[in-house]
DNA sequence: TGCGTTTTGTTCTCACGTTCACAAACTCCT
DNA sequence: AGGAGTTTGTGAACGTGAGAACAAAACGCA
């Protein structure tokens, strides 16, 4: 599920609060989801509460952690080192949990000099080179839409099953790789129609009053 | 609807290939969606295609437009100008399509001597200051975790409606404010779990091989 | 030990979104 | 002009996910 890593960060934030219990209502208040969902999210796992105490936070966090995964170690490739794939690399965010940037890549060869965070830019050229020196489980896209789907291409060649795509293209892939898409262009127009729809309702109710106010002088 | 933003997007992408008219098919196609799916959410809008025919592509990249609300401007603030921050900043896909970068605004004063992309960074204690110069619908959130519900009440208590959060946390805001989250390490979780799974798939496919190869023998 | 309280795990119901299927409508060709 | 072929728009079935409600189980206290 999706809510899972939700979850988890949560659990987290108490375990910091040092709180080693909780139960399903204090979760899902902090998660802002209905109790019963986190509960059966949860019995999807397995039976890892006790009834009339509620979860541990310690063990939970450990069941989630390695339901997702994120006992072991992920090593991430990013391709595209331009503004975003800049910030990715620096991201802190990133290393915390399992994830680690394991290579750099990018199509121009000026770029292949630098070396970000300490993992030095290799040419895409090279991306079966690098992947037999590394080993990388997912691979990152932060070029500009013309290129996606090329890069997807080839990592998918190069063995690479899952993809995060941050470029504004939907990519097609073999089934069996896993792509999910961040588009900060979508979300932007999602948040500008509802601030539309909020606009357009204030003018309804404007022109609502001054109707009346009209049809009162009439 | 969350794919009113998808289509425009292929829609944009078949107009520039010199396609006038398109099938509903052919669309759904482009965006990996139902055509079913596809013409029940423009049926939404109203009836903009014709049948036997299909749907003009200009007219009706201009009907989504202006549904979502993209023939109007949309002055963006971000705030937390770090590596996010300015990656965002410079992000050329956010000066298409009427949104724009109105401010950049950093608690840390020593950003604020910079600007980014010709865009002064504004000290975040003068956000009345500057909304009040350069209004803004949106506000981007890019700062560290723990500052980002401070920032938000500030955002709302300044007036504003619409947030895009990148970081970490949930916000908690009153109603009639829209929020959206985009939350790299969640993406990154979910394909680990994908991930983590169809390397446990193997294995079991593994054991199973080898235990039918061990009945064999036995 | 036995009862009341608390909280999980689960079942049932319902509503929403998706898909199928078809009638209405438009074009093209004869 | 009329029929064949296409394609939209929409009504009906289907499946999935969410919320309410309840039984099972654990704890505390007398």
């Amino acid at each position: 599920m999706a809510r899972l890593p939700e979850y988890l960060r949560a659990l987290t934030s108490l375990a910091e609060q040092g709180i080693s219990v909780c139960s399903s209502e204090e979760l899902a208040g902090a998660v802002n989801v209905n109790s019963a969902k986190l509960r059966k999210d949860l019995s999807y796992l397995g039976s890892y509460g006790t009834r009339g105490v509620g979860y541990d936070v310690d063990y939970l966090r450990y069941q989630i952690a390695r339901e997702i995964g994120l006992t072991q170690d992920w090593p991430v490739a990013i391709v595209g080192i331009g503004n975003l794939g800049h910030a990715l690399a620096n991201y802190s965010g990133f290393g915390t949990r399992g994830f680690r940037v394991a290579a750099l890549l990018d199509a121009a060869p000026e770029r292949c000099e630098e070396s970000v965070g300490g993992i030095p830019v290799r040419s895409f050229d090279d991306l079966d080179a690098v992947l037999a020196e590394t080993p990388v489980a997912i691979g990152v896209i932060a070029t500009p839409a013309g290129a996606a789907q090329g890069v997807a291409d080839r990592l998918v060649g190069a063995g690479i099953t899952s993809i995060l795509n941050f470029a504004p293209t939907n990519l097609v892939v073999p089934a069996g790789v896993s792509v999910r898409k961040v588009d900060l262009s979508v979300e932007l127009q999602i948040l500008a129609y509802h601030e539309q729809r909020r606009a357009g309702a204030e003018e309804l109710r404007g022109a609502a009053i001054a109707a009346a106010g009209e049809e009162q002088s009439a």
